[in-house]
DNA sequence: ATAGCGATTGACT
DNA sequence: GTCAATCGCTATA
C-alpha cells in the first residue's frame, strides 16, 4: 500500500476551497511486531482507527503541536496503517502557503505534519472515509517511473526496515534523513499498469 | 495522579 | 550540527 500510493492525489475541502497534492513519499506501520507502530502495544482510545476497516483516515496529534495523517491498510482487528509523508502540490497552491505561512512552495508540504497544515487536516478529520468523504480523499493517480526505497525516518527503533517509499527525483521529498539503511532507488514502471490508487485497490 | 517523551518543525550555531 | 516549543498519550505507582 505505501509504494501504490505514491503518485495517487489527496485532496481536502478547506473552508470550500478544493486543495490537493500528489503523494511523493509515505511509510509503512504495521501492529504487533512492529515496534515503531503506534499499535504495537494493542488498542487504545488514540490508534483505535487503525484497527478499523482500510481505507480511513488516522490522524493523531504529535509533538505537542503538530498533526499526521495516516491512511488505514488492514482489514478490521489487524492494524496497520500508511502515513503521509510529503505531497507535490497542485491545486489551491496559494491557500496551502497561507496555511503555512511561506511565500515559496518548495517547503509548502515536504514532511508530514506540513502537508497537514498545508491541507487544513486536523483531528477532525481521524476516522475519515477516504473512498467517500467529501472533505478527504484520495484520487487515481500515475505510477512514478522509479520509486526509492529507504528506513523509516523519525524513530528510534526498527529502524532497519526498508518501509519508506518516494518517488525518485522528486524534489517535494522530505528532507529528514532516514535513520535506517540509506536510500535505494528501483525501477518500477511497467507496461500495462500506469493507474494506481483505483478504490478497489484500498479496501 | 503524574513523570517521561514523541511517526516534527524551525530557528540558530 | 544543537535545541526549544508544547500537549496529550502511555506507563507506572
Amino acid at each position: 500500500m505505501a509504494r501504490e500510493l505514491l503518485g495517487c492525489g489527496l485532496v481536502t475541502i478547506d473552508r470550500g476551497r478544493r486543495l490537493s497534492g500528489t503523494i511523493v513519499e509515505t511509510e509503512a506501520y504495521r501492529g504487533n511486531g512492529d515496534p515503531a507502530s503506534h499499535a504495537y502495544s494493542g488498542r487504545t482510545n488514540r490508534n483505535a482507527v487503525m484497527f478499523g476497516e482500510a481505507g480511513h483516515a488516522y490522524v493523531y496529534f504529535t509533538m505537542g503541536m503538530h498533526y499526521c495523517l495516516n491512511v488505514t491498510t488492514e482489514s478490521p482487528g489487524s492494524p496497520g496503517a500508511v502515513l503521509l509523508r510529503a505531497i507535490e502540490p497542485v491545486e489551491g497552491v496559494r491557500w496551502m502557503l497561507k496555511n503555512r505561512g511561506l511565500n515559496t512552495a518548495v517547503h509548502v508540504s515536504d514532511g508530514p505534519a506540513k502537508l497537514t497544515e498545508a491541507l487544513g487536516i486536523d483531528r477532525r478529520l481521524n476516522g475519515e472515509d477516504l473512498i467517500n468523504s467529501k472533505i478527504l480523499f484520495i484520487e487515481r493517480g500515475t505510477r512514478p517511473k522509479r520509486i526509492g526505497r529507504s528506513g523509516r525516518v523519525g524513530i528510534t527503533v526498527a529502524t532497519e526496515r526498508r518501509w519508506r517509499y518516494f518517488v525518485a527525483g522528486s524534489s517535494f521529498v522530505s528532507k529528514g534523513r532516514p535513520s535506517g539503511p540509506a536510500p535505494r532507488i528501483h525501477n518500477y514502471a511497467r507496461a500495462g499498469r500506469r493507474v494506481v490508487g483505483s478504490s478497489a485497490s484500498l479496501v
